[in-house]
DNA sequence: CCAGACGTTGTT
DNA sequence: GTCTGG
DNA sequence: CCAGACGTTGTT
DNA sequence: GTCTGG
């Protein structure tokens, strides 16, 4: 799954690597938790690429509020088209979540060891997420653009580590996904796990756990 | 037709 | 908003 | 995802 | 145990 990661590209170099005119500023974040704003690379009403923030957790418009259990901030890949949550989003407002990379816990007994997955090549990776704008009940023009992240199985190279994970794109999928035209068949086919030796990972330290903890250290392997 | 639901993960 | 269940 | 809180009445 | 906040 992914419940928890880092994005720090500074907003002029994500613009330029997803190929988006326009950018909102925001601060590096290595501590990105469920709620918090995140920027997205989604396809405008000009039909061009633009870099909006999202709230991480998918709240699509006929929603009134997040599910008791918990803000919507993953999406089983396996059920996009049937699960009602998702199906539209799915259709038409998929999006890219750039990264660095995102924190799993594995479960040791009661512990919960947490650990960062990056690229080997150390580049930027984008998420494949659906996004969402709800439009504000009561009066003025607040709107909520949210976001949500999909998982797929992990592959045999991280099971043990966790048994869902994110769908991270190839740079030479990015416009397949976006693009408003490609059919289903062709967009589920993207969604798998990464092939062997494209991701690594390693132990970081718990002070990740605690979200005030906001630093580059909390990335870097330790023991 | 109307009413009611609409989610994931992990753990059991 | 849209689908499922009755 | 994990951490941290979890309450009311009356008075200022 | 369960909910809220980040």
């Amino acid at each position: 799954m992914c419940g928890r990661f880092a994005v720090t590209l500074p907003p002029e170099a994500m613009a330029s690597l997803f190929g988006s005119d326009d950018r909102p500023n925001f601060a590096p974040n290595y501590n990105v938790a469920p709620t918090q704003k995140v920027p997205i690379v989604a396809i405008g009403k000009e039909n061009t690429r633009r870099i909006i923030m999202a709230r991480w957790g998918l709240l699509p418009n006929w929603m009134e509020k997040d599910p008791e259990a918990g803000p919507m901030f993953n999406a089983r890949s396996e059920t996009l088209e049937v699960k009602q949550s998702f199906k539209t989003a799915f259709a038409k407002r998929r999006c890219l979540i750039p990264a660095d990379g995102f924190y799993e816990w594995k479960r040791e007994g009661k512990a919960r060891i947490p650990f960062f997955i990056s690229r080997v090549d150390a580049a930027p990776l984008a998420f494949a997420g659906l996004w969402e704008m709800k439009k504000s009940t009561n009066e003025g023009a607040e709107v909520l653009i949210s976001t949500t992240i999909i998982t797929t199985n992990s592959s045999p190279e991280f099971a043990n580590l966790h048994d869902r994970f994110p769908v991270i794109l190839e740079k030479a999928d990015w416009g397949i996904w976006l693009d408003g035209l490609t059919q289903a068949p062709r967009l589920k086919s993207l969604l798998h796990a990464p092939n062997n030796g494209v991701m690594r990972f390693h132990r970081v330290s718990d002070d990740v756990n605690k979200v005030a903890n906001n630093n580059e250290n909390l990335t870097k392997a330790i023991g």
